[in-house]
DNA sequence: ATTCCTTCTTAAGATAGCTTAAGAAATGAA
DNA sequence: TTCATTTCTTAAGCTATCTTAAGAAGGAAT
């Protein structure tokens, strides 16, 4: 874990060794099994979470008792529910593993008290945030536009073989398509 | 503009005058007509855009030759194509004055010097960004689970007055409803 | 005032994608 | 291996929303 993480927090910035092990200390190592929760709906989230290794889904139930899904995160991806985390209020979203999963989780108070410490790491988690919203935005941007058919494609052509990781029906709700909708796409 | 901007930022950390001027120092003021670009397709988006008065929106063409529109941004916020800002790549996103419009803009360049000069100042564009975030994900959530009908209702309930501002077909392009089906669904 | 341009409405036909309902095929547990 | 659970497919009918095509209404410019 201490490797990933160095290997990590070194992309945003050159940091000493002192630095990088602040940094480490504050990252608590935590693993979840299959279809564990790492947070719930109506909980608030506590934690950023950095993947190690493994695969985790964020998704909401919507009013029809369907599981939308709103994100994937993998190795090297951060997942939290911002706003929840940011403001301590309930979460509308539940996060889950989807295989099992390594975490290195941080909790507000210790990344307060870190950037309290030297405004420095402020910096990576500027940049950090600043790439998933590039990331959420590249996303929106590019499915608005396109149909179902569309969305499946290119999915499948951006991130090769992650189709295969992930149950089909897990996929199709990403996309915003019905599973049976999804099937038929891919017969053509 | 002045008072403004240092109302603005003291939002989000305590600052001294000195502070305060220095952030002000990097801004640069710079009125839009109506229609006028501030970003075209194709180019790089140079700047974050302040709103001090006014209205922009964010938009790109199809593949059909249709309109879509990304964002509206109202007087205290920030519009910027993030991706194009920080890879200095082309924008796919126009960025235009729907009303006469003031910003205070600021270039990449004169930010990072600004970041270096003290990493105080990190935080507060850290905020800023997570701020755009989290708007960016509660719109997801939101719209995703939500009809054509009551994506309306909702935008008109939760910026009361905002839907006499814009145009109605800009409102429908943003809702991503056809502007013939907002017409019906207005009349019901 | 008159004309032009922009915006909004109405209505009919077209379509993408959903829902429902089985059953088939995988996968995992015992 | 066998059973149970999870996942995927197929097909038919349905619905929300789009497209196309006009015309009406409102604003701005001359």
């Amino acid at each position: 874990m201490e490797e990933q993480l160095k290997k990590y927090f070194s992309r945003y910035a050159l940091l000493s060794e002192a630095e990088l092990n602040m940094l480490v200390s504050v990252m608590e190592y935590k693993p979840y099994e299959r279809r564990e929760h790492l947070l719930e709906q109506g909980a608030v989230c506590r934690y950023k979470y950095f993947i190690l290794k493994g695969l985790v889904r964020s998704y909401y139930i919507d009013n029809t008792g369907k599981e939308k899904i709103t994100l994937f995160a993998i190795e090297n991806w951060w997942v939290t529910q911002m706003e929840s985390f940011v403001h301590e209020s309930p979460s509308r979203l539940y996060i889950q593993a989807i295989e099992p999963t390594e975490t290195a989780r941080v909790r507000k108070e210790d990344l307060e008290a870190l950037y309290v410490s030297a405004p420095k790491f402020e910096r990576i988690f500027r940049i950090i945030v600043q790439n998933m919203l590039i990331a959420i935005q590249r996303r929106n941007d590019f499915y608005m536009q396109m149909g179902a058919k569309d969305r499946y494609l290119n999915l499948v052509q951006r991130f090769p073989g992650f189709a295969q990781r992930v149950p089909q029906y897990m996929l199709a709700s990403y996309l915003d398509i019905s599973p049976e909708h999804l099937s038929t796409i891919r017969k053509t």
